[in-house]
DNA sequence: ACAGCCATGTAACTCGTTACATGATTAC
DNA sequence: GTAATCATGTAACGAGTTACATGGCTGT
């Protein structure tokens, strides 16, 4: 029974091998830290639905905390929850990576504009990539101290430096990219 | 009437702007050649549903050629379409990019797999790489000879460049994190 | 007192997919 | 003749979104 759960649910199935237990709310702030960079960042109503689902299939178990009056429930993954997701890694065939570029698909059609509407699209998206990069460069910044071989957040830190670097990539394409429009217009 | 279509809408109505008529079979040749690379790639059933969306707000027009047996519209974008095209291109607000990254949600949770496997990962990530940047080179020396500033290839020809150098700074990336990999276990 | 955050959920809807259904033309 | 490709669509479903609904706690 239960093997086929969506990419998501293993994702955040994940955000809870990190060694705490998390509430809905939690565990959409560190999906947002994290996922959102390379995966998704889930809307709050998902992250629900996806925690009674791996409740349903026992992958989580639940700890109810009304104490403080506030309605809390705070979720840690199982071993049925570990075994499910080891197993996932190890045999989940390869997917390639999808991209969705807005601002490359409004490249594409830079012939029905004029140039300076392009060139203001390109300029505008690399200032959205600084401020991007910056938040990215936050996040492994305060990764620092246990991301070396062997300690917990080694994976997180390597997948954030990964982010950086595809960052920087873009705003060097970019920028060449307005240049070459310079020359051609 | 008639404004906020989804982006994809958009998408393959750009793809009826560089001057030929196309059926729904054919468009969706163009977007697997085009926008599978940046943006999606469509199902064929997804193309005649937009087609059909496209065609009540007359945004194309199709012109019915069963004059060969086969049942076959081909499609025209109208005058319209290219006005509320290019408003779109003009208006719409800047979108970040989204990245739907399998094999760094993979590592991500290198710790409950051997180090074998996630370099496994990687190594298999490299592989298809390779598979997809080459088939994207083959789209770019297809535009050859059109790609030139005011021919109109121009544009694919920019992107098709810019999701190579993509696919250059993965590769780059992936074997540095095998090389750190090896190191580190 | 009031704003902003913490906290949990339901309902309606859209986008996009796979599976199904059909049939003609072309190349071997 | 038969397989691949061209060609068009419908139906059922799933993943994920926004909007809605509710309420307590925290800082000023």
């Amino acid at each position: 029974m239960s093997q086929d759960l969506p990419t998501t649910s293993y994702a955040l199935l994940g955000l809870l091998t990190f060694g705490d237990d998390l509430t809905g709310y939690e565990l959409k702030q560190r999906a947002d830290r994290t996922l959102r960079f390379y995966w998704v960042a889930p809307a709050m109503s998902q992250v629900y639905t996806e925690l009674a689902r791996l409740l349903e299939q026992r992958l989580v178990r639940a700890t109810d905390d009304d104490a403080d009056g506030r309605n809390t429930r705070r979720y840690r993954i199982t071993a049925k929850g570990r075994r499910t997701l080891s197993t996932w890694l190890r045999s989940s065939p390869l997917e390639f990576p999808g991209l969705k570029h807005p601002v490359a698909l409004r490249l594409l059609m830079g012939h029905l504009v004029e140039p300076s509407s392009t060139a203001q699209l390109l300029t505008g998206y690399l200032a959205a990539l600084g401020e991007r990069r910056a938040e990215l460069e936050t996040v492994r910044e305060s990764l620092r101290g246990a991301d070396e071989p062997g300690q917990p957040f080694r994976f997180p830190s390597l997948v954030a430096e990964w982010g950086l670097r595809y960052y920087d990539s873009e705003r060097c394409t970019v920028e060449s990219l307005l240049d070459a429009l310079e020359d051609g217009s």
